[in-house]
DNA sequence: ATATTATTCAAGTAATCGCTTGAGGGATTG
DNA sequence: CAATCCCTCAAGCGATTACTTGAATAATAT
């Protein structure tokens, strides 16, 4: 009977095992962004692909992910949407609860810049108000993007600042709400003498919340 | 740099971390029914005290949980409301995604009964078309219910069938979606010839909902 | 003060985790 | 076919986790 209750509690907590470790938060929210095979991965975290290769096996046994195999790259993408909820939700619930987090979290982002939500942003884009930048890199711009963004990579932006129509507020996002692409962008148009925000959530919380999105350049 | 990065997302594990143990999964789902002191909850969960003393310093520091003391007791609470949200995140992703959790979750909690949504039971409440049947022990119930609901604790449905009012339906809930305490309260009544329904979450989600609770007996 | 109750701490152990290294398996290319 | 590329698997390691036991601390009761 209570072996029964333990077997579902322990199923819970194996899902919540596969969120406890740093390098497989990173990379569940680099897949939040599009699938990607296993070297891409483990290049964008910095660790050997075997070793990567592992974290992709304890998220797929904890249903976090999937993968497909396309000649001989493997594909792995987040099993699910609702995985990009659980994931913000965690940040968000340790971003309110521990100062720990609070403290890395100013000192990956840097100090504050102006901000704006989704609904004001939507509400802005609606009447032509903002030029929208996507600072991603421009892969993860072509599988999906905020509907009327144009893509300026980070790296890119300083030179390209050009392209940005002039005489209108420019708003730039990235990945999500800890992801430091954004913040640098907005520093970067500033320093131009442009007025910049940031969009405090990143596409996968766009596209949760029902804004328009589109594929491919 | 990239240790900023790490030292971040490793504050985001550290969260999930606390999460990842069954029997810390039980406990909160206890604590999300209302506060208690260290020993109540050994007990309840069939562990010693000290480990019980342990797991609770494990979800203090990942922010979880807090406590005060009354007296030579210190009691336990979930540290804010957006816990019960993320552990009913948690748990509905990983009925969601694993084949193992839907099982046990069959296995403990038996099969089907005719269930009821939130919002439908607020509506029928308001209209007096049920009678509301909250079958968790009577401290819990006290600690926080369903405005208008009963207090018939799970092991003393049977004997007191007599005190639900006739001619209506009857509505049971508990502690949550994957608590037994409401399947076993439907099929208790059912058997007594009644038509009974189960309010598919329990109170945190009702409460969280911003439907009306109320407190005391 | 002493005894009692409630909780935490410290030490020890078996099991698990995170990473490295090197071998193995699947699929494409020459 | 061999050679190559991409990924997974297996073994081994140091560190961490979950639990037990027994001692230490804190507040109350006698």
């Amino acid at each position: 009977m209570s072996a029964v209750k333990v077997r579902l509690s322990d199923g819970f907590a194996r899902v919540a095992q596969g969120l406890a470790n740093g390098r497989r938060i990173e990379l569940l929210d680099l897949l939040a962004q599009g699938e990607r095979p296993v070297d891409e991965i483990a290049r964008a975290l910095e660790i050997t692909i075997a070793n990567c290769s592992q974290h992709l096996q304890v998220l797929r046994r904890a249903g976090l992910v999937a993968s497909r195999r396309d000649g001989n790259r493997v594909w792995y993408g987040l099993a699910s949407e609702t995985v990009v909820q659980l994931l913000t939700m965690l940040r968000d619930v340790a971003f309110d609860r521990s100062a720990d987090v609070r403290a890395a979290a100013e000192a990956y982002l840097g100090g504050p810049v102006e901000e704006i939500d989704r609904d004001e942003l939507a509400a802005r884009l609606e009447r032509g108000e903002v030029v929208l930048v996507d600072v991603r890199p421009h892969r993860e711009f072509v599988a999906g993007h905020i509907t009327g963004a144009l893509s300026i990579p980070l790296d890119e932006l300083e030179a390209r600042l050009i392209e940005l129509p002039a005489g209108l507020d420019v708003v730039a996002y990235c990945r999500g709400r800890f992801c430091a692409f954004a913040e640098q962008g907005v520093r970067i148009i500033e320093a131009a003498g442009r007025r910049a925000f940031r969009l405090v959530e990143g596409l996968p919380e766009w596209r949760q919340a029902g804004h328009p999105v589109s594929s491919a350049s």
